[in-house]
RNA sequence: GGAGACGUCGCAUAGUCAGGUCUAGUGCGCGGCCCUGCUAAGGCCGUGAGGGGGGCAACCUCCUCCGUGGGUUCAAAUCCCACCGUCUCCGCCA
């Protein structure tokens, strides 16, 4: 939720974030129009209020036909107050839901425009060329997984249906390294590791701006209304709901370990092969409360980390300023680590890391005491690993005879493993 | 799953049975000032959150919040209902 006074005070900076967006800027209008209505309701029902509690008192001490007057006042004041506390509230839930709308207030640089209108910041390393090296096409990762015994697509697909998998054998094992690794590099950044529930409340949910434009995407328990989260992010963010922190001594640092699951509603047809795009994955998370002056810093420290780690498993990859109109609503300024993957000859996204300002953190009451009160503190988040990883991984290191090559930094968790080998016949 | 107890301002607790002087008291903690040669001890004052209105501002004023949401009532921390959570005991499953 993005800040009313704001709103108010700058209706043209929150215009200008949904013209970037392509959001629809008449609802600036209409929120400016809800407020001062609001407004008016309350302060009419505040007043009439004072006067029942004041009339309320003189009940309790007055007696005879002079109680009986007083009561018969009170007996109208009360009705008055009711009708006007329930206008207000009818107001402000108007207003509330209507703020709820607006995406988050981008960061001064992004990208104008939609999906395909990002900026690459900068090209790590470069794409082998597979073809030469193998003597032939490169293998995709599922083809890979299968031959060394490390993914199964179909069983999964028995079990549970489409985008479900099996990581079996190595490929259990190779996820547990990675995301350990992912663990250990996160600690060395100074954040504390987590294992978060996967399910969580409806305010939560909604808090963390994922039951927007994309609830779809959001799997539902109804009988128990708790949601499965798509990200660790959910609740970390939940985490210090309704506290006031303390970073007096530094930006809140939590990295979560979880399960992730997505429905993929909007994506039928797309990434169906292999484990690129599943219903159920893990994911290491990086997560932060910090100062709304430290956010865009915090942004650059994060995407550090995950470049630190994208090098300790030795992948090329680029660097992505997600635009405007492609930001979740809570973002306010997205970059995105893209893999090269060989088989398909394109970029893939292995992190994502946003900066979500104040927009979570008003939404789930979190603030910070200052000199002059409270005030609410800004979120960012962070990918560390997650198990699309693996992917890129056996697709860049894979050898002619289909075996895969471990990153170094890899080798000490898989117990000094140098090679993937394919399971014997 | 069953029975019982409980949820009050950072922490602890009073208030709930008997609805209105609760504008939620007290202690601890925290902050400021004072006293004392130093220390120990003591005294005085202040100290929750959100929002509305006024003022350049320090500040003033009003409303809301006693786990959450409903209800009864002129009036709810207090009575009723539902839910959530914590604790104790029993049962069941690991």
């Amino acid at each position: 939720m993005i800040d009313l006074q704001l709103l108010r005070h700058s209706p043209d900076v929150v215009r200008a974030s949904q013209r970037a967006r392509g959001d629809d800027e008449s609802v600036v209008d209409q929120v400016l129009d809800l407020d001062s209505r609001r407004r008016a309701a309350q302060t009419e029902f505040e007043q009439l209020r004072a006067e029942q509690k004041q009339v309320g008192k003189q009940v309790a001490q007055a007696s005879g036909a002079q109680k009986d007057a007083v009561l018969a006042r009170a007996k109208e004041l009360s009705a008055q107050v009711k009708a006007r506390e329930a206008e207000a509230a009818a107001l402000a839930g108007e207003l509330d839901e209507l703020l709820m709308t607006i995406g988050n207030v981008i960061v001064d640089g992004v990208p104008a425009g939609g999906e395909e209108d990002y900026v690459v910041l900068k090209t790590v390393g470069t794409p082998q060329d597979l073809v030469a090296e193998l003597g032939r096409d490169p293998r995709d990762h599922l083809e890979l997984g299968e031959g060394l015994g490390a993914i199964d697509t179909e069983r999964g697909a028995k079990v549970s249906g489409a985008r479900f998998y099996y990581l079996t054998g190595i490929g259990a094992r190779l996820e547990l390294a990675l995301l350990n690794a992912a663990m250990d590099t996160a600690i060395a950044h100074g954040f504390t590791p987590m294992i978060t529930p996967t399910l969580v409340k409806p305010e939560v949910m909604r808090g963390t701006g994922f039951l927007g434009k994309h609830s779809d995407e959001v799997y539902h328990l109804p009988t128990d209304d708790l949601y499965l989260v798509g990200t660790s992010e959910v609740a970390l963010a939940g985490y210090h709901e309704g506290e006031i922190v303390d970073l007096s001594n530094g930006p809140l640092r939590y990295a979560g370990w979880s399960a992730c699951y997505r429905r993929e509603a909007g994506s039928y047809g797309k990434d169906t092969r292999g484990i690129i795009r599943v219903h159920q994955f893990h994911k290491v998370e990086m997560f932060v409360y910090t100062t709304p002056e430290d956010a865009e810093a915090e942004h650059a420290r994060l995407l550090a980390a995950e470049e630190e780690m994208l090098a300790k498993v030795e992948l090329p990859y680029r660097v992505i300023d997600t635009a405007a109109g492609d930001l979740g609503s809570s973002a306010a300024r997205k970059y995105d680590c893209e893999a090269w993957l060989p088989s398909q000859q394109r970029y893939l996204e292995l992190t994502s890391t946003s900066n979500t300002t104040t927009f979570q953190a008003r939404r789930l009451g979190i603030r910070e005491r200052t000199e002059n009160g409270t005030r609410v503190v800004a979120t960012l988040n962070g990918t560390m690993a997650t198990t699309r990883w693996i992917v890129a991984i056996l697709e860049n290191h894979q050898q002619p005879d289909g075996s895969v090559r471990v990153p170094e930094a890899l080798r000490p968790y898989l117990g000094g493993l140098e090679v993937l080998a394919p399971a014997s016949p």
